[in-house]
DNA sequence: CCACAATGGTTGTCAATGCAAATGTTTCCT
DNA sequence: AGGAAACATTTGCATTGACAACCATTGTGG
């Protein structure tokens, strides 16, 4: 059998990955809030407080971008960014009070969403397929 | 238990789905070829002749973006496009005979590259894993 | 058969993104 | 201690990408 792109994984996983985004950033628009932004509340929510590598790595967003979207969302008091005494090279990002809220607003839609997105499939399917998903990540090192 | 966030599917979906996409990326940037152009070039291998919007469905670029990404295929001649005869407001993209080349030579590349990715998954746990993904991308529906 | 809606594609414009260079800080080595 | 290397972040600049407005063609209902 050739190889087929359109059932390669790396295929499905990016068709099915836009898709979502695309689907979940309407939710957002009228929160006025982008997902990017909402990666980082909810990675946050789940956190406490991370500095800004960290943070890139977790949400996959470039890490320039990240230090500019960090800004908007320090002027848009959703949350902190302070450089700690004892290390003035990193900084820590936190949510602000009126971000955990936001959070908090937003995580039940998200939960929602997937619980629509996965409909269909029994626990321990959702389970396996999450354990794939993690093991392709693993050896993503490798490439 | 709470939802945690970097348990999602979404989450983890894009985190998967945006560094296999960084890596390949990488090993494209020899042919001077990015993903969007490789995405075009593997898809019309398989299906010989596209119009825009179908395409654009199928590589998950927004149509615009993909007009202009359509025309430096053009340029470089790796693609055709032609309105037909009878239809003179939709266009046909095809690959042209030094665009099939290349999509050849790249397509083994991205094959090694799946399997690296997808290595020490059982055969029925693959097929499962795109089952899966197909069954969500079919939910996106009614969302 | 003709106005008008719907479809398919392109282009203008501006915000988002990414890379590279610059800056400041800590760590490491001798 | 002193300087080089490594690290964390920010900023400048050029590219990319998205949205909306637009043009052209085809399809449709009166």
């Amino acid at each position: 059998m050739p190889y087929q792109f359109t059932d390669s994984v790396p295929y499905l996983l990016n068709w099915v990955g836009v898709r979502l985004g695309e689907r979940f950033s309407l939710r957002l628009a009228s929160y006025d809030i982008t997902l990017p932004m909402y990666r980082v509340l909810a990675t946050l929510r789940q956190h406490e407080s991370k500095m800004l590598t960290e943070l890139s790595e977790m949400v996959s967003v470039e890490i320039s971008t990240l230090s500019r979207l960090v800004g908007v969302l320090v002027r848009r008091d959703l949350v902190t960014r302070v450089r700690p005494e004892d290390n003035a090279r990193i900084v820590q990002i936190a949510l602000t009070e009126k971000g955990a809220e936001l959070a908090d607003e937003l995580m039940p839609i998200a939960a929602m969403f997937e619980k629509t997105a996965i409909e269909g499939l029994k626990p321990e399917e959702i389970k396996m397929f999450k354990t794939f998903l993690r093991h392709i990540g693993r050896n993503i090192g490798s490439l």
